[in-house]
DNA sequence: CGTCTTCTTGAATTCCTTCAATACATGTGG
DNA sequence: CCACATGTATTGAAGGAATTCAAGAAGACG
């Protein structure tokens, strides 16, 4: 369900503009590399620019579990910064990623003589905690059969599709997906192939082509 | 996990604390008294002045999954107000509780000249989008028997404890226990027979005693 | 090409759900 | 205050869903 709006540059006034021109700095992160560590101090909030970055907490057993996936525009590490804590998450790319780093003190300078970009963020964690609520209320209540379709449709509506349009425009491995799924990866597998054998997607590879939208909604919203 | 900070009137000024006497009204509702119902639309925030509230979901077989609990000082349905949405989830008393109802308009008034409201609500939006991320990497990956023991000390941590210092001051039912957990009842019934026979709890009807918090916290981090 | 990671499959087991039946509690109207 | 109705709690038994372990196949990558 993570789909936010994007940063709007447009709410920023000329002088900030000018500031994050100055104090900010934009990074490039490779696949697998970590814009930032669970537990950590933040020092800065980061702007996706472009690629795709996962959110992600790992448990005692070294799984992970995907919290949030982020897409050009999606501000990131600003609920540490602002709750002045540590990260409650890891940051990784999962493809080349570039993202704008904006020191904490620029930010919260910003954010003490903009009302507007006080209302933005107010709005993007309103829009955040409705996601984490519905998909909180599906995880704990679904079968894993019904969670793999839900987030097959989310990975379509966060990243989008391939130019055939039907080709999910992301590349996870298995146990990414279970990551997301809150499951092991042996059961990823082996429930994808349950929905293959019912037409519901195809796979090549890391490839997820989504067949039946329809049908894809209709399993993820039952049991 | 929700224990969100206290509504602060602190932060109001005075002209905005005149208002809310004059437009806001309090309301008493009783034990299983909705509040507000998941799909309406919002008309109002509310404000627990007294009593207890839990916030759910149902889903179509007619369960509750309940996504937090609320005391007193807290801000209830600012969400659905805030996004201009419908409510995401249904309010009803666990107890009697008499709620400070302050109209859309108003709220909204009161929103936009004060950048301490603002600033207090990102504050309070961002602790309860870390509690719910917590809790739905929980779901996702314990077993429901390290998740009872979590949702037993959360009720402890959210509504805290009768005079003898170990019983929770919160009854619930079975089944609302349940809802906090994702479970069927009888797991619950099960589970709590299982964590008593290991010294870490003790029962009487719906009143729970904690009889080994470093034991039940113990149990809450594994699996 | 060989190594390392990822993927796949099978089998056993654990955990949890579901259904069904019964006990207990609670409260209401007579 | 009792009798009954309703809601809640409990227990057993059967079945199903998912995990875990183990082992092998396929793929990626230097």
């Amino acid at each position: 369900m993570p789909h936010s709006p994007p940063f709007p540059f447009e709410v920023l006034s000329q002088a900030d503009e000018k500031l994050l021109a100055e104090a900010g700095s934009v990074q490039v992160f490779q696949r697998r590399e970590e814009l930032f560590l669970e537990g950590k101090l933040p020092t800065a909030v980061y702007i996706l620019q472009r690629g795709k970055v996962k959110l992600f907490t790992t448990d005692l057993q070294g799984r992970e579990q995907i919290v949030h996936l982020a897409r050009p525009g999606d501000l990131m590490g600003y609920r540490a910064v602002l709750g002045n804590d540590a990260f409650s998450c890891s940051a990784a790319a999962l493809e080349t990623a570039s993202v704008l780093v904006i020191p904490k003190a620029l930010f919260f300078q910003m954010l003490d003589h903009s009302p507007a970009l006080s209302h933005y963020l107010i709005r993007l964690l309103t829009t955040e905690l409705r996601h984490a609520e519905h998909h909180l209320a599906g995880l704990a209540r679904k079968h894993v059969r019904s969670r793999l379709a839900e987030v097959a449709l989310l990975l379509a509506e966060t990243y989008g599709y391939e130019k055939d349009g039907s080709t999910l425009a992301v590349q996870l491995t298995r146990e990414e997906v279970a990551g997301l799924v809150g499951t092991a990866t042996e059961t990823v597998i082996r429930l994808l192939h349950s929905l293959r054998d019912e037409g519901l997607l195809a796979t090549d590879g890391r490839k997820i082509r989504l067949l039946d939208i329809p049908g894809l909604q209709k399993l993820a919203e039952s049991s």
